[in-house]
Parts: structure tokens; sequence; C-alpha cells
DNA sequence: GTATGTGAATGGGTTCACAGCC
DNA sequence: GGCTGTGAACCCATTCACATAC
């Protein structure tokens, strides 16, 4: 194998790597860092997969995406693949976060302090209630949102956390961008419009639950018209993909009255 | 076409769903329910499949899962489709939400008050902290853990949201399912084990922040080893598949010490 | 003419099973 | 002997393109 540079290496490789297969890298790596808290310093495929809920010949090609720092017959080294996971995920640099929308969800985003271990230290908070502008939550001053764009390049934010009513969310989402923000976390229940260079990936709880409702629906439904019916296995262990989606919700808050977290949900 | 009974159709047609149509029947229900809302009564595959992000293939080919609801030459009644989307998700029963965790996120969830519009309720709330137990939040009070089974069978809960720390989740989850509940979002970054005919989602914010990491990541290797390098084109409206995974973080919380809601995020 | 509904083709991801290496 | 790494087979999902119905 001829020769490469560090970051050829990693573009190219990560340019492969499916998207489904990233979403478990993450899941591996945190079950890698608590093996190595707890001393751990090798695992076979067998048992991280295990752990991670999926089987061991899908980790073993999820693991192959990153190149071959395995040793047959024996396993990995766990402090290797930690590495090596946080290098292709782009972990090994900070990505300052904004949190939009100090309602019930973002207060709840936002007190949690930038979230814990190095990666993704909140920086910057925004809301539209005058009563919160300058309150301190979670020991930072809440912005107004006009202030989005300068204050997001100004610290040099990367990512931005949409946690308003859905009816703010293509605005919000607009001055990030402005703001030079990378990467956008929507739990607004909306369809982002966005330019090429943005990434945008949502969080959708009403979905997830009308999701969950109709597995319920099917099985009672089948046990209902086949008077017995075939059950289907155990679950996978993985829940595998989690949906996305969309919704038209009532604003409504109650905690941050003004731009509150969504956390949209509507039924008719 | 032979005469089936509803139950069954609905049974056939369900099961024939592809996972990833469900979690987009759930994003059209929403934009249905929005366009129901202010009055319009029809709208055309192009119409609906732009405001969803999607394609309008894959829109009709998602709607013709239901039946066929469309006229040719015209396009969906609004109402119609929002009732057969209820009907297969199985919207048209009530769900009873309890709350596990009444931390950070869980305080939201509580707050949020029973998810509006028909559909999800929350029925109950519990968490460990002393502190916490019988105070109302969001109008309900919080019940002990321990009380988990006996208050999930007696309100007849069929949901059950676990906002706790990854430690505490499986035996959380345990007493769930001992209460009878059939389905679970489980918010801490831990693989649930569950009997078969317990459904459970999770949802995992490390994991989205993870994932946003690496396609910022991807984008500025490819940049800095080619030079140039091809720019990939605008997202397709839809971020897809939420991934799903795992950590290994600490608690610490603040907000309600004991329970806390993990929005687990470790890296190293 | 226009827009739905759907078989057929394509593509991505998962599983299988075994070759390769310790 | 045991476990990794991976081509090949398989399966699910998306896309295409057109027949079908209004």
């Amino acid at each position: 194998m001829p020769a490469v540079s560090d970051a050829e290496d990693t573009a190219v490789r990560a340019k492969q790597i499916p998207e489904a297969a990233v979403a478990r890298l993450a899941v591996y790596l945190r079950i890698l860092s608590g093996l190595a808290e707890q001393g751990t310093t090798a695992v076979s495929s067998e048992e991280l997969s295990a752990a991670a809920g999926v089987n061991s010949a899908k980790l073993r090609k999820d693991l192959s995406y990153l190149g071959s720092y395995g040793t047959r017959g024996v396993g990995y080294e766990v402090q290797v693949l930690v590495s090596q996971i946080e290098r292709i995920l782009g972990l090994t640099r900070q990505h300052r976060v904004a949190v939009v929308g100090i309602g019930n969800l973002g207060h709840a985003l936002a007190n949690y302090g930038g979230f814990p271990g190095r990666g993704f230290p909140v920086e910057a908070l925004f809301d539209l209630d005058a009563d919160l502008i300058g309150v301190p939550v979670g020991g930072l001053p809440v912005s107004h949102m006009d202030d989005i764009p300068r204050v997001c390049s100004e610290r040099e934010i990367s990512v931005g956390i949409i946690a308003t009513p859905p009816t703010a969310a293509q605005s919000v989402c607009d001055r990030l961008v402005a703001g030079g923000v990378q990467c956008i976390l929507n739990f607004a229940p909306v369809v982002l419009q966005v330019p090429a260079h943005v990434e945008v990936r949502k969080v959708d709880l009403a979905v997830e639950l009308q999701i969950l409702s109709f597995h319920v629906a099917r099985r009672a439904d089948s046990a209902a018209s086949a008077g017995s019916a075939g059950e289907n296995q155990g679950n996978t262990g993985l829940p595998g993909t989690g949906g996305s989606a969309d919704n038209g919700s009532t604003g409504g808050g109650r905690n941050g009255a003004g731009t509150d977290g969504g956390l949209g949900m509507v039924v008719r």
C-alpha cells in the first residue's frame, strides 16, 4: 500500500463510510470510552458488538472502515479504537455550541452546562423573551436572537441547536448560518432550508412516539385478525435508525414562555 | 379485490410497510394536520413531498402502503390522508405516557404537560430524589421509582420515557415492563434488554452531535487534501434517519440532582 | 392533460462465510 | 485454534418511468 498523508487518508476513508456506520461508530466510541475508564485494554468483536447490540460481522465491517487496527486471533486494543474513531468523527477539534430557544428543552440543554468531557462546549444561548436576556442559565447569560450572527461569529460557534417553536425555526436557522454555523441540530418539527455547506439533523419526539405507536398497533391488529399470529422475535438490540420528521404544533410552553423549545407534538 | 375486515386490512397492510416509510408517514401527518388547520382540503403529491423534503415518487409509494386514497389527475384529500395515516399509526387510541427521571430533560418533558392534541397524555412521573416525590411537575405529582410497576399498571400506562442517567436505565426499564408498558423511548445512552413484546426506540443527543461533527470533518479533510475537491450538493431536505447510540457518561446533573436525565455525552 | 399508483431497475447496507493472519 | 478482515450474496429501500384513471 502506497504512503498517503494522514489528512488524505482520513479524507478518503471518511468519504466512503456509509451514513449508517457513522452512527454506530459513535455508539462504539461510547462503549469503548466506558471500557477504557474501567481499565479494560482489549476487546473482541464479539464482546463489543454484544454491548452495542449489533452482530459481530457488522461491527467488524464498521471498524474496517477506519483501517485495520485489530489483531487476528486476538482482538482490538481499546485505546487504539478510541483514537481512530475520534479521528474519523472529527472529535479531535472543539465544536462550540449555541442553543437557541431557552424554553423547556433549551433550558435543559443549557443547564446541562456544556456537554461534559471534551467535545461540544455550550458557548452561547439565545432567546426572544426580554425577561430572559442577560439571565444566566447554566452559567451562561442569554443573548437576544437578533445578535445570533454577531455573537456566533465572535465566539466561533460551529454547532447550533434549535429548540424554538416551529414558526421561528427557519429564521433562527438563517441567522445561525449567517453567523458561520456549520451544523445544526434541529428539535423543531420543520424541514429547514440551508445552503449546501451546512449540515442539518433533526430530532423529533412526536415522530418517535408515533413510530412506537405503529408497532404496538401492528401487533395488536395482527393478533386480533389472525387469532394467534406469529410473534416477531426479540428486538435486535439496536433500535436502529431513529426516524426524523415534522409537525405543526402550537407553541404554548410554560417555562420560558417566549421562545420555548417545541418538542413539537400534534395529532390532528 | 376480495372483501376483508377493517382490522384484517389494517393488520395486513401495516405488516408490509417498511420501517423507513413509517417514520415518513408521521412527517406527512404533521404537514397534513397543518394544512387541514389552515383550511386546505386537497394536495398533490408534488406539494406534499416538497413540504416534507422528499421526492414525489417516494411520497406516492409511501402513501400507497395505506391503500389507494388519491384521485388520478387530481391529488389527495387532506382529511382522508389524515384519517388513514392516523389509523395505520395506531393514533386512534390513547397512549398514556410515563416519564421516568425528572431531571433536566425529564423536567422539560413533564413540564410540557401532556403532549398537546390527542394522542400521548403524560399520566405519571417518577424519580428517586426524595425532595421531588409528591412535588407536582407540570401539574402531576412525582412518584417514587419503586412504585413504577404498580402505578403504571393502575393508570394503564403504555409508553415509558426513560430520562435517567445510564446506570439506572436498565432497572427502570425492567420496572416499566413489569408495569405492563409496551413501548419505551430511551434517552439514556444504553442498549436496553427487553422481552420480545416490548418496543424500544433510542434518542441519543451525543451521537447526533458526533454525526454532525463527522460531516464537517469530512468536508474539511477533503478540501484540505484535494485542494479543491467536489462539493456534495445541497441537503436532501430530509436529514433522514436519525442515528441512535450509546455513551458512558457521568451523571452530574444540576436541576433534579438525584435521577437527572442524562442527555449523556462523553468523549474520552 | 394531469397526477396517481406501481412493476422494474438500481443502489445502499447487512449478512454470510471463509480466507488470512496471529 | 481463534479472531479479524472482506469479497460475494442477499435484502430492503429508493428511484425511474410508464400504465392507469380521472
